[in-house]
DNA sequence: TTCATAACTGCACATAAATACAGTATCGCA
DNA sequence: TGCGATACTGTATTTATGTGCAGTTATGAA
């Protein structure tokens, strides 16, 4: 009953962002035009399903006048960073419970578009050096994004995630790793595309 | 010039309040209920007021458009970004005047520690990829922090800040070029050290 | 004095925004 | 088969909101 559809996520994540973003909710017109929705009411609708379900609330006829409810889940996007390898197969609903540390970062006050299928992993290892990833980098990924060729994507490989490099070629996909624990190409389509990186924060070492 | 007066100050603090109280920023209408006017204009005078004096922003004839600037003096640390080279002699008093490009960043939500001399520089060209800086990349500094050996530091060189890293070998300090343009080592007391590496920042090119 | 500015009142107006209403299409379910 | 929910398109209507114009009062500087 009180679960919401991707899309109904989706719109909720760009509620808050916006919120975030710029210190006020969307109106529906924003909204739609984020979505591409020609019609008010395919937002109007959406916000209204939100409204019933208790995650969305404020007063009516009032501009900009929506507030997300549960504050403290959902106000800022907290991007899980869970040990290397954490995340397994069942990636997208077991995501909360498998993460072992979880970092809260504000993605959108870095400019970084960021939805409810944004996450981060925490690089180990010298594998990604060819591309300029070090160890102890934090990797900003987006689930369900659609890849272009040359972008670094996280895939499940032996339960575990690895950040390889997409490479398209006459229509087919591989991914080239850069760590020689693995092969150097592999089909694109055997493997499970966790999420495309956009993002990386690297800090000083305390 | 710059000076608020004393009911601009509380206009202006019955933004902020209503920002962080319900998530947005206060109509001209309610502005003018709070305060007990009868009229919009006397709302919309304090607005364009606090507008002319730069600590209000936000877009024109959009509901609840109003956005507070002083967030970089009082609640988040808002790093400035120039473009590589405009950082120049004046620094610390100037830096406002010469930067040419300024992005908000919110360091505290990185877990960065930032104070009033944290600031940032986008990198320009491959002299950094020794330490695996790329083209693109934002790198955070802090002025005046004690750096440490093998720091990234950024130096005042040719009126343009460049990236080295520090090194300390037998109580003397030197700076190592990692761009084959300046030579390799540099006594670090004879350049004027503008800040330590503490982030870096790298985005998914648009 | 005159002028500028701050701090308002009061009204009119254009538009930004939310909402209502009438449909269409798909899907799972009983 | 019908029903409800989801996810939309398209149009119209009402409300909310920002802004413009004209005028008042007070204060302080030229």
């Amino acid at each position: 009953m009180n679960e919401l559809t991707q899309r109904q996520r989706e719109v909720l994540g760009f509620i808050q962002s916006t919120q975030s973003r710029l210190g006020a909710p969307p109106t529906l017109r924003e909204i739609a035009g984020h979505f591409g929705f020609r019609s008010l009411t395919a937002a109007a609708d959406h916000v209204r399903a939100l409204r019933h379900k208790g995650v969305l609330t404020g007063p009516p006829r009032r501009a900009r006048g929506l507030r997300v409810v549960s504050a403290a889940k959902t106000r800022r996007v907290m991007v899980e960073i869970p040990i290397y390898g954490a995340i397994s197969a069942g990636f997208a609903q077991d995501r909360q419970q498998e993460t072992k540390g979880c970092v809260p970062v504000d993605l959108a006050s870095l400019g970084i578009p960021s939805t409810a299928r944004t996450f981060a992993l925490e690089v180990h290892g010298d594998s990604m050096i060819g591309r300029h990833i070090m160890d102890g980098d934090l990797v900003i990924l987006e689930h369900g994004m659609n890849p272009r060729n040359g972008d670094v994507v996280a895939a499940l490989i032996d339960n575990e995630s690895t950040l390889k490099t997409l490479v398209m070629e006459r229509g087919k996909s591989w991914l080239r790793a850069e760590n020689p624990k693995y092969p150097l190409l592999t089909p694109a389509q055997e493997l499970v595309i966790q999420g495309v990186m956009v993002a990386l924060i690297r800090k000083r070492q305390g």
